[in-house]
DNA sequence: CCGATTTTGTTCTCACGTTCACAAGCTCCT
DNA sequence: AGGAGCTTGTGAACGTGAGAACAAAATCGG
């Protein structure tokens, strides 16, 4: 998963590829900001405008659109229509992707009705399910087919990109049958820690660890001084069948 | 924003309240790690043990348990059952928090039925909506209920937490009026930076943004020779009009 | 044509996060 | 009781990322 090439210490010679993982995160935000400003009819932006736009600072966003080049004017700022397309082609949203949905309970459903799927850049081409009940199904103006046949779906449609939104149960043997059939990249909604052979990418969103980090803050927020402090022994008050905190999203 | 405590060089002084972001994110992992442990009826695990199951290494693991304090017991490894408990209460979850979830589309609706929120930590008290039509409507046990109410119900039930799955549109002005209400942390899957003010919490959820991440990184995997070179002068071809890559989540 | 003004691209420094490596400390066996 | 064998907790080295600050380059007005 590193994608670090080696290079010693030095200028970092720019158009060697290899942009920072943090740069990469943000750089579709960047192009959110960019359409958003084209879209009111904006046709100029300095790192200024675009940075507040996209909610960072400007020294940042400077350095970040470095890495892809010179596509700015000095005195002047950004062609928006022009940068946009610069980094559309960075991130590779010039091209279609063909996407896979597995598992179509709520989740699923939710993200095969999502607009934003079907814009540029990616196309879902399967909503898959193994459940004989759900097989058949309409969703929006595709139908839930059998998961039993992702190897011919993959080939067929050259799909890299899957998307897990079933339970954490059959979350990891999904994922084995998508790397087996070809796919290359993972978004995993399922609760659980997913392994895949180097070469494999794969992110994870995980709605219940997102509550979470917001709850230790707001803890601090509120009860700053009315911690109840470590209890000597592990008294366990009624905690102990705490059920899975963070259970899974999908069906 | 920053939780910095100003702190001059020296020994970080334990217990000097002050858990690295980084470390803060990887707790909930943590948590359900030490969950299924116990659920499989483990008593005792090894920061290796431990490691595996959440998918990092163990010397950061390690680390990371140190700044909570010193749980484990050298040569024997980590009680599951007190070590899930320390953190748990680290976090925050061992009380309960009030949830208001605003915007009840496709996305509200996958997440009000999903059981991972209802677990203990977290408590839904309202399904909201400024839509005529959606109010009245039962999702799950609940009720969908007028946002204009948002002020009396934060007050009534005392919540701190708002989840925000409207589209992209609305989603400051809500932010800005849950603000108002008393709520401190706010959950947003709308496509859009919201700003808020000094002592309010945010994270973002984002899909699109997920998927083009995965995108460019399997362009690289794919293409490594294959990339259109930087065209002289914006050609646009056919990109000019490319629809707001990443929209909306919510209804 | 030149200087003032604006804004980019880049360098430098500092803070944060990760990993290594090992001393400290616990248990168990003899 | 004492030593062998593990495993934790942490100091130190290293790498990555963020932000300040500034030189380079473009436009514009006179």
């Amino acid at each position: 998963m590193t994608r670090a090439s080696s290079r010693r210490p030095g200028p970092p010679t720019r158009t060697e590829r290899g942009i920072p993982e943090a740069t990469v995160a943000r750089l579709p935000v960047y192009l959110r900001a960019l359409t958003a400003l084209s879209d009111s009819g904006i046709a100029t932006a300095s790192s200024e405008d675009l940075a507040t736009a996209a909610g960072v600072n400007s020294a940042k966003l400077r350095k970040d659109l470095s890495y892809l080049g010179s596509y700015g004017t000095r005195g002047v700022g950004y062609d928006v229509e022009y940068l946009r397309y610069q980094i559309a082609r960075e991130i590779g949203v010039t091209q279609d992707w063909a996407v896979v949905i597995v598992g179509i309970g709520n989740l699923g459903h939710a993200l095969a009705n999502y607009s934003g799927f079907g814009t540029r850049g990616f196309r879902i081409v399967a909503l898959l399910d193994a459940d004989p009940n759900l097989i058949g199904e309409r969703v929006g103006d595709m139908e839930v087919r059998d998961f039993a046949q992702i190897e011919d779906i993959v080939k067929a449609d050259r799909v890299s990109i899957g998307v897990i939104t079933t339970p954490a149960g059959p979350a990891q043997e999904v994922c084995d049958r998508l790397v087996a059939a070809g796919v290359t990249s993972i978004l995993n909604f399922a609760p659980v820690v997913l392994s895949v052979p180097a070469g494999v990418d794969i992110r994870k969103v995980d709605l219940s660890i997102e509550l979470q980090i917001l709850a230790y803050h707001e803890q601090r927020k509120s009860g700053e001084a009315a911690l109840p402090e470590v209890p000597e022994l592990p008294a366990m008050n009624g905690l102990t069948d705490l059920p899975s905190v963070g259970g899974g999203v999908g069906a």
